[in-house]
DNA sequence: GTTAGCACTCAACCGATGCGAGTGCTAACC
DNA sequence: GGTTAGCACTCGCATCGGTTGAGTGCTAAC
């Protein structure tokens, strides 16, 4: 048996009706709502026939059918319409922060926020990142009389910054003499490189010795425990609005996912290539997951760095709406880093 | 009629029952479990007595005793037996980041982790902040040609940076220059003084008229609207153990109210002197959190910053247990923000 | 190949029933 | 007078059988 053109017609209707209403969908129902020229008794043999081809389920038999994660696959790859979204709030992302004066972090908080209220799914954002990053500029701000500022620019426009103290009392143009020449020594390289060249540097500066030396164990620690990047998270109490959550347990194995970062960043990151993809199911990968799609779309800097926008849904996700929100947002983000404010050029 | 020495061992021993079960305490269990040499039928008597003084509600009739909010305060006040709570999670996190590299946000994510795994309630955790912030160092690090990165260092160790664009190209002397002069004037001045300070200085200094009316703007855009400060969430799927949020309906209201953290920030912020405070259900104040309890306690940094901790959870929360554990986090705090990392001296 | 008809299945809903935890009251006891 | 045993009563909750209705599969006729 194979599949043909009134098949297809009839499975991307169940799979529309299910998305819709959540609900087990028969025969009748598509008889009537989607008006086929076909009696239910029709439908029903070529229901059973996609059972048998593994495009649908039964929870139990005299229910209706649902569909498989093959069927979704089939879906996204090939029945479903998608159009485009026109919504004010997409729009006015970049416009939200047209102004010159914005951080990474809110931006991308912003973002999840806007795409959790706009698909009513959970939205998650990841921050760009990129090969190695090189060392743009290294400058010491003077915080107290024996702790500095390290902020260090990178050609990923990302600044890190953290506290290091200081081995005695240091003013200001000292420290400044100091950055000009970490600056000058270091700029164009990688991190991994930088550890490699300071020690050179202590050698030959003797007087800055001790402050060297710390910022090169600085360094160090850097690179080998990298910053734990800010993950946003947007919509995550949206998923209690899906009867497939009703169920305590499984909203609260959902959540706590939810809660480590880590392991969340890591599967939304999954395949850095692709700029577009979506998971369903099994295809996650990650068990407790089994019944979320996940879709991901990503976004660039000016110099080149990827980020990645997703959302995670039940599997009876509005794909098609999704997606066409994601992309939307994506452009949004490129066009916003493209700006200038947080990249080189 | 009044309170006695026994209504009040009665009373303890029922919110002790409720608190670990969840499940009214009739009185059978109290003259079993918690022997206190009388029998069912006067326990029922005290009960009763109880209730009539507004310390317990009854469910329905044929049903056990809970205690009411005014149990629970009559508890915290005077009943609760309190105990130190020893726990290595707990002493290391000064552990945890005692190397001197660290930022403000690790910190605070880290003390709401642990601090909700060891509760398995909800935490929140709230970054010191204080009076108007008295500016320290203002500086320019280059960040592209056309762009520059602000940091304004405070007394308070709190580091706010921003990119700003730059009028045209300007090398890295010249941003310092203009910084440490920057940092001459308005060192000291709070950030609305400096926003009537900057001004003058730009009718006096003509040559970089056009950076500084720039930076100008992002100190008035700074001050009419703060940065919203890093909220610390931890634990919010805790709350789905306990049956109290069995209702999917509950559970979904919590957590929308978990996912605005400037709503949350500013109930668990609500009174900023005392040291310690426990809000038991309507004393929140929050429709929402009616059979909630927060528990908050404060930190503070060398430089006499507060910063907060708290705790949600049920109202029949073990709250011994929780004060302990926060009282515990707060000295943890404030030893390691006394360490003289992120504060001036 | 399509469809009307029909027997069959099974979750969901509903109401009755029984159980048991717990109460309030009364009367007896110390 | 406080304490307690005893007992009738209440009421949520779980269980069970019956009913309903959506939906199926099969068959026979078109």
């Amino acid at each position: 048996m194979e599949m043909d053109e009134r098949k297809m017609k009839i499975l991307q209707a169940i799979i529309d009706d299910y998305i819709l209403t959540g609900v087990p969908v028969g025969s009748r129902t598509i008889s009537r709502k989607y008006d086929m020229g076909l009696s239910s008794a029709t439908i029903r043999n070529e229901m059973s026939d996609l059972e048998e081809l593994g495009y649908l389920d039964q929870p139990h038999v005299s229910a209706g059918r649902i569909p498989s994660a093959k069927a979704y696959r089939l879906y996204v790859d090939s029945l479903m319409k998608t159009g485009r979204i026109r919504d004010d709030s997409l729009e006015s992302v970049s416009r939200h922060f047209s102004g010159r004066v914005h951080q990474m972090e809110d931006v991308i908080d912003h973002a999840a926020s806007v795409i959790s209220t706009l698909t009513r799914y959970t939205a998650v954002v990841l921050p760009p990142k990129g090969k190695q990053p090189r060392l743009q500029t290294v400058q010491l701000v003077p915080v107290s009389r024996d702790a500095a500022l390290v902020v260090i620019v990178t050609d990923a426009g990302i600044v890190r910054d953290s506290t290091i103290r200081l081995p005695g009392e240091m003013d200001s143009d000292t420290l400044y003499a100091v950055s000009r020449a970490l600056t000058e020594q270091l700029q164009g390289h990688t991190l991994a490189e930088a550890c490699e060249i300071l020690p050179e540097m202590i050698t030959r500066m003797q007087e800055n010795e001790e402050l060297l030396q710390g910022l090169y164990g600085f360094l160090r620690e850097r690179q080998e425990k990298p910053h734990r990047p800010h993950v946003a998270i947007g919509g995550t109490s949206n998923m209690l609005n899906y009867p497939e959550y009703n169920d305590v347990e499984k909203a609260r194995s959902f959540l706590s996912l939810m809660e480590t970062r880590d392991k969340l960043a890591s599967i939304i990151d999954g395949n850095g290539e692709m700029a577009f993809t979506v998971r369903i199911g099994p295809e996650t990968g990650v068990p407790e997951m089994v019944d979320c799609s996940i879709v991901t779309a990503s976004y660039s800097t000016r110099s080149g760095q990827q980020g990645t926008i997703g959302v995670i849904g039940p599997t009876r996700m509005q794909y098609s709406r999704v997606m066409s929100i994601l992309s939307t947002m994506g452009h949004q983000l490129t066009e916003l880093f493209s700006g200038g404010d947080e990249s080189n050029e």
